[in-house]
DNA sequence: CACAATTGTCCCTCTGTCCG
DNA sequence: CGGACAGAGGGACAATTGTG
């Protein structure tokens, strides 16, 4: 390792610091684990990690006090989850940066060899991801139901009206403290979906009508056949 | 008392540096 | 160039703590 560097040719310190703590296989594997936006114990994490308990906790005292991870304590037991919507998009940006940049030999899991259901639709942290959720942004753009500006979102007039018919308000959504919405690079899709207060309210929306579900194997959702009817009119529109 | 989680300690491996 | 050495990081085991 070189010799460290002074404050003043480390200009991202942080950068570099948050790169040594995803480096780890194991811290990599817990932090992929709750990318669902779900609060997992210790105990299902260490499983989850393949290492010994001690380690385990070692490893997830280190993502906690780095920032990546909040902890819950419910009695004996202590939840952790992604920190914030924000590392969860950087995190699933970074696995869209291995899919691209990993050499071909070398690549653990092409898009192309993911399985197929999580590849259609899966929660990405809070909002949904894959192949679904970027046909219909793209086709929110594309009617102009959504302005993009850089990497921000604005909607439009008939952008807040088709938001409303699906029971969102524009506006409530405005006045969170959270950015209202982004683009969020899909790994699998290698273009991005949308995220933000907007992607998550979308797919709480949904989950309400009944259009989508959650299963019980992690992040994979399931669009059901009224889904299935809603999005097809929506996007052959 | 049982269980979940953490802490302390020791050991191993890897990497960089030094020196002959 | 190669061996010796030191330091950092990670893993496992045992003990401890806290809670139901």
């Amino acid at each position: 390792m070189p010799a460290s560097l002074s404050d003043e040719q480390n200009h991202f310190p942080g950068l570099s610091r948050i790169g040594a703590l995803l480096a780890d296989p194991g811290r990599a594997a817990m932090l992929w684990a709750l990318m669902d936006g779900s609060a997992r114990p210790a105990g299902e994490l260490t499983m989850v990690a393949g290492l010994s308990p001690s380690a385990a906790s070692a490893h997830l005292a280190r993502l906690t006090e780095g920032g990546l991870l909040a902890v819950e304590e419910r009695g004996r037991h202590r939840y952790f989850r992604i920190a914030s919507p924000d590392i969860a998009a950087s995190i699933e940006a970074l696995a869209n940066v291995a899919q691209v940049s990993a050499p071909q030999r070398m690549t653990p899991r092409p898009a192309r060899t993911v399985p197929v259901d999580m590849r259609y639709a899966r929660t990405c942290y809070d909002h949904m991801a894959g192949e679904l959720s970027v046909q219909l942004f793209e086709r929110m753009l594309s009617h102009k139901l959504l302005n993009l500006h850089g990497n921000t979102l604005e909607a439009t007039e008939d952008g807040a009206a088709q938001l409303a018919r699906w029971g969102i308000d524009v506006a409530g959504q405005h006045s969170r403290r959270r950015r209202f919405a982004c683009t969020c690079p899909d790994w699998s899709e290698r273009r991005p979906h949308l995220g933000g207060a907007l992607g998550a309210a979308l797919l709480d929306a949904w989950s309400t009508h009944g259009w989508v579900e959650r299963t019980e194997r992690p992040r994979i959702l399931r669009v059901t056949p009224a889904g299935h009817q809603q999005f097809n009119d929506f996007l052959k529109d």
